[in-house]
Formats: C-alpha cells, structure tokens, sequence
DNA sequence: TTCCAGTCTGTGCACGTTCACAGTCTTCTG
DNA sequence: CAGAAGACTGTGAACGTGCACAGACTGGAA
C-alpha cells in the first residue's frame, strides 16, 4: 500500500498540484471551493507530506539540533537537562519543527555534530553546558543559526545565549547570610571551568569583598562527595567558619554530611546556602536554605533566540533572567 | 557557495555518480584506483551526503523517535530519562542513527506522535514510561518497528520492552526488611497506572502473604509531598509498625520527614527502604537503603530491540533486568 | 579461439516536492 | 467598451540521490 502522494490529493480534489502545495505552505490565491475539496481529499486519502521530497527542494529540514555536552559521566545537572528538553520540543513542536539531540562528549561526537550541521541536516543549533574553549563552538561556525542555553565562556566567536544570572544569585545568597548576621563565611565552588563555577564565586566575592579570602574558599566538581571533601577540608582550614555558600545543592547535601560529621549543627553552628533548588534541596536535613534558577524561562528564551536567528535576524542580544532566594531551615 | 553535490565528487574523482554512490554504500565493486581517487575528492570537496534526496530515494529517513509520555508536570523519573535519552544517542550515533524527541502529553501531542511516524519520518518508534491504555499504541499500529523502555500495561497490541524487574526489586527489599526481623512493614505505592505502582506492590506482597493488609499500605503520586502524606497517613492506621517499603526514593525523603516530624527514629524505631538509588538517596539523613536499577543497561536493550526491529526481525522477546539491593543506613 | 564468470563502470529513471512562470477568468475603472 | 488589475490555476523544471540495467574489461577454462 503506497502513500499517498500530493498527486493523489490533487487527482482526488480535481485540481493541481500547485494549487495543493499552495494551500499545504499557507500561501494566498486558493479559491474557499478549492479549499474545502482539497481538505476533504487530504483527511480522505490520509495524505502526509514528504518531508524528504519538501527538505530536497527548500534547503530546509525542519528540525533543529540540541548538543549536549557530556564532559563528566553524570552531572549534577541532570534534571536540568530534563526541563530544557521538555520545553525546547514543545516550543518547537509549535512551529512544526523536530528536536534532534546529539552529544558532544569527545573528539569524535563533536566531528559527528559539525559534519550533521555543516551538511545541512539541521536548520540550526542549541548549544547545551558547553565547557570553556570547546572547539565546537568554533568549527560550527557563523553559517548556521547557533544558539546556547547557558553562557558559553572563553569564546573566541560570540554567541548568543540565554541564561540565569548566577553571579546575581550568588549576591543573593552572601547577601542573605551576611544579614543573618554570619561573621565567617566560606565558600564551595563548581569547577573554575564552568559558567556556574566562575560567577557564583564573583557574585559572593562581590558582597564579601577581601573577606573572601582563599582560606574559606574551597573547590568542588559538583558531586556529593566533592561537596563532603570540601567541607571537611574548610573545616580543618577555618573552624571557626560559621555559614558557608555550597554552589550547589548536590554538594550541600554532602556538606551538610561533613558539618554533621564534625558535629556541628546546621543552621546552629554553621549557616548552609545552596543553589539550583533541585530535588535534593528538599529531601536532606534540614531542608536547603538555596538559590532557584528559572529554568523553564532559559529553556523558553533559548528557544526564542534560536527562532529569530531562524526567522533572519541579522544578530540577537543575550538574555539574562534573575534568579530567586528560597528560605528553608539551613539558613 | 553551493554545497558538493555526488555529481561534483564524482567529476573530481573522474568517475561516475553510480561508482561515488556505490563506495559511499559500502558495496562491493569499487576498485582500489577509484576507492582512493573518489576518498580524496570526498575530503577536497568537503562532501557529505544530501540526506534529503537519498531518503527520498530510499523511504528511509535515518532516525527514531523518542516519545515522552508526561502525564504529569515533573516527576521522579527525570533523572531517569537523562540516562534513557544519553544511551540512546549513543547507541544509534553508532548507526549514524539520529533520535528525534517528541512529547505524548496531550491528545494533540499523541496525533501530531502518529503524523509523524506515519508520514514516515522516523524509522521506528521508542516509547518512553508509557501510561496504562495509552490510546498511542494502538494508534501506532503493527506497520512501524515500536518498542518501549518499561513495560506497558494494558496492551492489546503487545510492545515489545525492556525493563527492569520490579517485581523482584520488591521482593529484595521486603525480604531484607524480614530478614532485619521487621514485623509490622508497611508499604507506600506508586500510582497504580504505572507498572512501578503495580508490580512493585506485587513484589512486597509476594513476601509479605496476608501481613501486607490494606491498613498497611498507602499510595503516593511519586513526589516527596505525597510520600510525606501517605507517611503520616500509615503512622496514623498502624502506630505499631517498624518498617516501611517506599516505592521510590523521592517519597521516601517525604517519609523520612513524616517520621521525624512523629518523632521516630531512623532506623532505630522505623526501617525506611527506598527504590531508585537515585541522587536523594544519599543526601537524605539517614542515607537511604534502595533497590538500585540498572538504567543504563535498561535503555541499552531498549535500543538493541528496537535495532532488531529495524534490521526486520519479526519479533522480538522482552527483556527483564535485575535490580541490586543497596544497603546504606535508613534500614 | 570462444565462451563464461567475475569484476567494475556509466546512464537513465524515479522518488515527491516547491517555485517561477504563464495563463485564464473575473471585476473594476475610466 | 477597452483595458488593467487582481484572483486564481496549471505546468515544467529543478532539487540530489539510489537502483536497475547494460555494457566493458579481465583472466581462465574448454
């Protein structure tokens, strides 16, 4: 049994192609009497465009890539990942275009990627975590509507993007613990490779000024345990610390293990604040005192500037949505 | 700057399009001179096939389909789908396949899911966490190669899937629980139009015989709040019990809260087992004792089916994983 | 020598669209 | 009433590939 084709609902609605191809691409100059019987002929026959024969002729594929960057095995940003897909297929749904997901964890993913888009098999590309001076934002190059969800760091091409102000966020958090009243505050990082690793220490640097001094400040991998390491080596450093910022909930969940460790009570003796309010944030003891991203918002913006790029914008300005303090008990 | 096309490739070689096309195919028949002249002319040009045309030509498209079913908003799972969604790419990356995802959530969403495959523009078909009756399946129909990750219930046409065994997962922990001489062991379930909230009851009923009364069993949606609820709810009916068997490790953080806000101790006064190993089980207080699934292994099957499918095999048999009991503190 | 099998190559056609163009029919304007 | 403008329709030519087929060349067997 053959598909049909738009032959088929042309014989069958008694007109031609062209006037089927019209209606199909929403374009003028279809008669309401043509109209209806190549409906009719359409829901009839069951008729589906080829989508092979359409991407042939226009140069369009009508799907888009997502590159998702997998430096580590499995990262804390997990869940993240889940949103951001979650929205960018029903925002592109929308407009009738297709999410195809690629990884870009070694040399061979990234040629893999490069060779898809620079054969046209994508009519543009979302960039995902990608790390510091990764070379696929360069080989990608300026032909193709490129955009990133999260700020790409140490790029030597610019591209925009849409992200949360994690230095904001980071304010946010000091701010909040120093008007706690906390004299001693210390710091666990992300990886100084990372967006998220590099402005949340800025941000707490900001409010902190000289008191930020590299004694209270350790560096995690955004993992549990890295957290617990971290914790545990402040600890031995400063223990008079009294409050610390954890750059994410997942590493607070393994500070907060150190602090109970060492025995000292949270909020108590030390203050934690986390970040990211993930699923964890609420399942330790206490509850996590941390920073909300609004990640259906970046996905959504993305989505947004990846659209107009599409839609031939010449250049489109970076988005940055402010983050939001969530008060629990740690803190 | 017009991209190669064949035609291109084979006047640089100096052959034919029918030998370029041949060696691009791997087929037999292509002398050792024109392998060499042609692969040099490939790298020149900088040529990569015109996917386009060859699907046309082939009614192949190179890709699968991915389908979300979201009934609700954010679930559990998510952390799940990442590692679904990785293996997947990879796997078929191998293939030179690429995955396409889709959202089942509404009836919209379902008919655009079958347009889709339909109209063929997808090769074959991997569900994802469906729900009982989803009208999809039958929609699908037998024409196009479909498996699922996780078991479908309530099939009338038959999926194949793969899936971990949660029914032995269930029996694991409620016979550690038995086996730490826990006499009162209450249980809270999943919803029960998903093969988690089902076969995991299952399997803590096949342990307990008649002990696993009604008064002793609750049911939760999978987030933390309703695992906090059917908790205090279970303290309430059975003050008594000793133990209880959650059906994953999100509500079991809910349950953990419950049981300190009664004032019970963990795991002195009450045993808590979870189900996931997910990243709450080891950021809660105490760590969580969980049935570990092999996910990773799970999705791997999932593909290897669905690979099966599409080098036409006529059928294909189910497979079911073991799951790992994980001892850590709460039980 | 003749024939055949095996290896390798080139060519025409089909796949199902969109697009530009030419054409027809209607309606309005001067 | 002539002419123009607007609304609508049909047609041929691409788009770039794979496939079937026909043909050329080789080496070996009869």
């Amino acid at each position: 049994m053959k598909r049909p084709t738009i032959h088929d609902v042309a014989a069958a609605a008694g007109v031609s192609r062209g006037t089927v191809s019209r209606l199909l691409n929403g374009e003028r100059y279809v008669s309401p009497a043509a109209r209806v019987a190549i409906e009719r002929a359409i829901s009839e026959t069951g008729y589906v465009v080829n989508r092979a024969a359409r991407s042939l002729v226009t140069q369009r594929t009508g799907s888009i890539v997502m590159v998702l960057s997998e430096p580590h095995e499995k990262l804390f940003e997990d869940p993240n990942y889940s949103t951001l897909i979650r929205v960018a297929i029903r925002r592109l749904a929308e407009r009738d275009i297709s999410l195809v997901m690629m990884l870009a964890g070694d040399e061979g993913d990234r040629e893999r990627v490069v060779r898809y888009v620079r054969g046209g098999y994508a009519d543009g590309v979302m960039l995902v975590s990608t790390h510091a001076g990764d070379p696929l934002v360069n080989a990608l190059g300026s032909t193709t509507p490129a955009v990133s969800c999260g700020a790409v760091i140490g790029r030597e091409t610019a591209i925009p993007y849409a992200a949360t102000d994690e230095r904001l966020g980071a304010r946010q958090m000091a701010e909040y613990l120093v008007g706690q009243g906390r004299k001693r505050i210390g710091m666990i990082t992300g990886p100084m490779d990372t967006p998220g690793g590099i402005q949340r220490l800025e941000g707490f640097a900001d409010v902190l000024g000289r008191k930020a001094s590299t004694k209270l400040i350790a560096h995690g991998d955004w993992t549990q345990a890295s957290g617990e390491r971290a914790m545990a080596a402040l600890l031995e450093r400063a223990p008079d610390l009294d409050a610390v910022f954890v750059a994410s909930d997942l590493m607070a969940a393994g500070a907060l293990a150190a602090l109970r460790a060492a025995g000292r009570t949270v909020p108590g003796d030390v203050a934690v604040g986390g970040f990211d309010d993930s699923s964890v944030a609420t399942s330790t003891h206490p509850p996590l005192t941390t920073i909300r991203q609004p990640l259906a918002e970046v996905a959504n913006e993305t989505v947004n500037l990846l659209l107009a790029l599409l839609d031939g914008a010449k250049q489109v300005e970076p988005v940055i949505l402010p983050t939001e303090l969530v008060i629990r008990e740690s803190a």
